[in-house]
DNA sequence: CGCCAATGGCTCGCAGACATACCTTTGGAG
DNA sequence: CTCCAAAGGTATGTCTGCGAGCCATTGGCG
């Protein structure tokens, strides 16, 4: 039997029960930008249905974001669950064993993403979102960056078309986020990394996969090296 | 609101029961040659802690393998669940519709990971682990082959050192394998796939990323244009 | 030959999650 | 001004899955 591919394939079949990974998506959606600062969720009884878990856990995990001042809910027709305008720090956070773990795999889906976005031909829209995301986040504060950040590299993944690259790349940046919460975002990393999306949106939308994946593999160095840097 | 990224991140929180996901990582366990014909699966009981998931559970999707004739139990010390030689066919597929999905994704993960395990330094026992799959998948036989092809590129994710990635891969070509089942394998595509594996491997013991990458890109789309044309 | 460790086989009670139904609040439409 | 659709809030009974413990079987070791 191989011995080593065992602890891929028999790793937990779930990360935790269903309150806590509903817990997870919702803040991931929140802390990736999806769903903006006091712009509303979905209703609880569509995110029961998508999600795939009933209304009550739904309810529950909300109820544990209400807690931590991520979100505030209001009753009646045109209520729900909205998101706050000023969102709590994230907690201190857990190990930095899976360093190489979470930067290799975030590497590769990234930059495979770019490589296979700008192959496509993409459609006006997709065009538009791209360069909306990009001025987005070039117009960003310190503050919002992170959100907006990922929101343009979600694109990018989008722009794929394959709804199970998306979904990978949304979870290693989730995990990717969590590391670099602990480090300080300064001005001069911001406009570098400012130019390094505008080339790597440039060569996406001129049909340049070498050059997309190119770029993206520096930008993505960038922040490994500085993590590696502080984290060590 | 980012409209499309939602449906990545409120997707389905779980792809089914406990009991089916068990079920799903035995089979893959099975059908990727990790775990292969005659061997012995790990104890229940070191499956319950290992997959996370109660020993009942285990033993029910035990149970539904042994009734598919997948694989046997025996009582006693030096006793345990083992691979049937002989392995059912695979039952009759299910969708085509996410082809474009799975193929995007298995590239993205593939080449990402030929190009990263070329980049690493890697130990002799890797790369003898790694001959050794090479051998293996070059001498197999036609009803061997699959499981001794997954096995390799199982263990080229194992050499990027990033146990996520494997996982991914792991997952990735459970899928990818679930369509393959349903087009033919010849001879002169064994053969041409062959050489292939040689070049890919032999790129990552020269430690040659780029040709690494190139080579799997090439080796990955051979059998994606051969399941287009045959499931279109 | 007898012991015993490790395996699969089995049962029962509890906690989590679910489906369903109903209540309460709210603001726009008619 | 009234109605009502859509949202959050609440309650209840059911079922899945889990933990924990015990039983039955087997083959090597002393």
């Amino acid at each position: 039997m191989m011995e080593h591919a065992q602890e891929a394939l028999f790793r937990p079949v779930r990360a935790g029960n269903a309150f806590e990974e509903t817990v997870e998506r919702l803040m991931q959606s929140i802390r990736l930008g999806v769903v903006a600062p006091g712009e509303r969720l979905p209703s609880e009884r569509e995110l029961a249905t998508r999600l795939g878990v009933s209304r009550v856990t739904v309810r529950e995990a909300i109820r544990s974001l209400q807690e931590n001042h991520y979100v505030e809910s209001r009753r009646g027709r045109y209520g729900g669950t909205f998101v706050n305008e000023v969102l709590p720090k994230s907690a201190p956070g857990k190990e930095f064993g899976d360093l190489h773990d979470v930067l290799t795999l975030r590497k590769v889906l990234e930059t495979g993403a770019a490589e296979t976005a700008a192959g496509r031909s993409l459609g006006p829209a997709e065009r538009r979102g791209l360069r909306a995301r990009l001025e987005e986040a070039s117009t960003s504060s310190l503050v919002e960056y992170r959100r907006k950040d990922s929101r343009l590299h979600l694109a990018i993944a989008e722009a794929t078309g394959s709804a199970a690259l998306t979904a990978a790349v949304a979870e290693s940046r989730m995990r990717a986020n969590e590391l670099l919460d602990h480090i300080p975002l300064l001005e001069p990393n911001l406009a570098h990394s400012n130019a390094q999306h505008e080339r790597i949106i440039a060569s996406i939308l001129d049909g340049d996969p070498a050059t997309a994946r190119q770029a993206m593999a520096e930008h993505l160095d960038g922040t490994a090296s500085l993590l590696r840097g502080f984290l060590v």
